[in-house]
Order: C-alpha cells, then structure tokens, then sequence
DNA sequence: CGTATTTAGTTTCAAATGTAACTATCTTGC
DNA sequence: GCAAGATAGTTACATTTGAAACTAAATACG
C-alpha cells in the first residue's frame, strides 16, 4: 500500500498546498491572514453585520470570527458599534481604510483564482466544478 | 464578491472535509492519529527505517515524525533501536501489534477510499486522477 | 413579574504544529 | 588527526485552533 496514491492524501495534499500558497500570497501583498480576507469579504457584501450571522454565513467557528473581528478593529479596516436592539450583539462593518482595501483584494483574489484555472482546459474547468459540486453532494 | 464561489477556497473547504472524517475513521476505530497512520504505512512497506528516511519519504516535518515515533513507541506499535554506523540514527520498524495493527488498517484504509470513489462514475475518477495530477504540476 | 432557558460573544484551557535553537555525532578538508 | 561544517534527532517557544466554560443580555413561560 502506498499512501501517496490515496485518493483522499491527494485531496489533502494538494488542498494544503493551494492553502499555503493562498495565505503567503495574501499576507505578503495585504498583510491579513486568511480568517481575515474572508471576513473581509463577507463584510464587504454584507454591511452592519452580526458575529453571529457571519457564523451563519460561513462554516466558520464563532470563536475564530470573534478573534478575526478584534484583529481587524485593531487594524482599523471595521467598525463595531453596538446593536440598537440587542446589547449583546455587535455590528461589524468596513471602515474606509476597510473599504479601499478591498478594493484592491477583491480584483486581486479574482485573478489569483484565475491564475490558477487559466491552466486548465476549459473541459477541465467544468470537470472541476462538478467534482466539488458531486464531493460536497457525497460528504453531507 | 462571493468567497463560496472561490475556487481554492471551494477545495480547501472539500478537503477539510474529507480530513476530519478520516481523522475520525482512524480515531473511532483505531485510536490513531492521521500522522500515525502515515507514518505506520510506511514503516508497512519500508521496516527498518529511520525518521530522516521518513521525512524524506514523505511532505512531513522531521519535527512531527520525532514526536509520532515518540508516541507509536509509547503505544508499543513500533520498536526502537540505535543504527549499527550511526550513533545518531535511530532505526524504527513495527512491532508484532504494530504489524497485527496494519494487517486491519490497510484494508479498511481501502474501503474507506473506495467507499468515496464508488460513488463517482468511473470517468468521473479517472477526471478526478487527471485533474490531481495537473494540479500538482501546475503547483509545483 | 420573576425564574428558567437561550443566545451573542469572550475567555480559558488544552492540543497540534512549525520555527529556531540545541545536543550529539558524523564527515570533510587541510 | 583535528577543526569546521553538515546532519539526525530532540527540545523549547510561539502560534493557531477548537471545545468548554463563562458573562451578560434576551426571550419564554409559568
């Protein structure tokens, strides 16, 4: 037996690295790790927004985003200010310097990603789409 | 933006997926670690080994390999003894549980693999070999 | 109302992991 | 042979992460 031809090592394997080369490249061009881009992009689509209902929105554990959530006020990109109706809540959204960051990670994730499927046939591509699309179908 | 739609997020997320429900496979019914299983399979195919050998075998740390040799001796499942021309080295192979230990990993290792391709289409596992493979020649 | 239960979010604790420093040994080049 | 550098493996330290406990506030319900 050898663990190297193991479907699920491969899986592993490849993902951890698409992973890494995904967190380098966000913190060397941004400075922010990956917790911090997703929740970036949530915010950005979705302004005035709860740590709860980011939980809801991502698979994301709620301790991770409220860590994430004080790293990115200490670093000014958000703003929380405290529900109107809920004392215990906390409204998160972009700051300015939150917002022009963005603006330049949102252009840059998507040619990152196409970076990366440039080098697959377009047949490939599609492939792709329906492994994950029948995977995530599979493991629920 | 919606980061769900990111490809290598699409895959990080699928894989980690796959990875905790092995973890737990191995967990439930061997009460072994996914860097025990890897380094126990090959201690299967490679018996009198060194952990630099390990390291050299596999993408993990010689950190990580130290402390799961450290662990698989305390569990009993390998021996230890001192290289015969390198006071250094350390040889490791299975013990006799180690080796009864992997007469059942092995094989249920291979179900639990095939208990996921079996539900892909054979064009859709020789896409899926297919695309592992070019995307790791892309990343390399 | 007032007590019990949920819920939002934080903090504490333990486990996993990688980097760097370290020990002991081996090899190289003079 | 012996000093300088390389190598096998371990230890120490910092970081990341998740589970569980906790605080404070909201809701449910008698």
């Amino acid at each position: 037996m050898d663990y190297k031809q193991f479907i699920p090592y491969q899986i592993s394997a490849l993902s951890l690295k698409i992973s890494k080369g995904l967190a380098k490249h966000y913190r060397d061009r941004f400075d922010i790790s990956v917790s911090e881009w997703r929740v970036l992009v949530i915010l950005n689509s979705h302004p005035n927004i709860t740590a709860k209902a980011i939980a809801d929105h991502t698979q994301m554990d709620k301790v991770r985003i409220s860590r994430t959530l004080k790293i990115l006020a200490q670093k000014f990109y958000i703003k929380q200010m405290s529900h109107p109706e809920d004392a215990r809540a906390v409204i998160n959204r972009l700051s300015d310097d939150g917002q022009s960051l963005m603006q330049a990670v949102i252009p840059d994730a998507v040619k990152y990603e196409q970076s990366l499927l440039k080098q697959l046939t377009t047949i490939e591509r599609q492939q792709l789409r329906q492994l994950i699309a029948k995977f995530n179908q599979i493991l629920d």
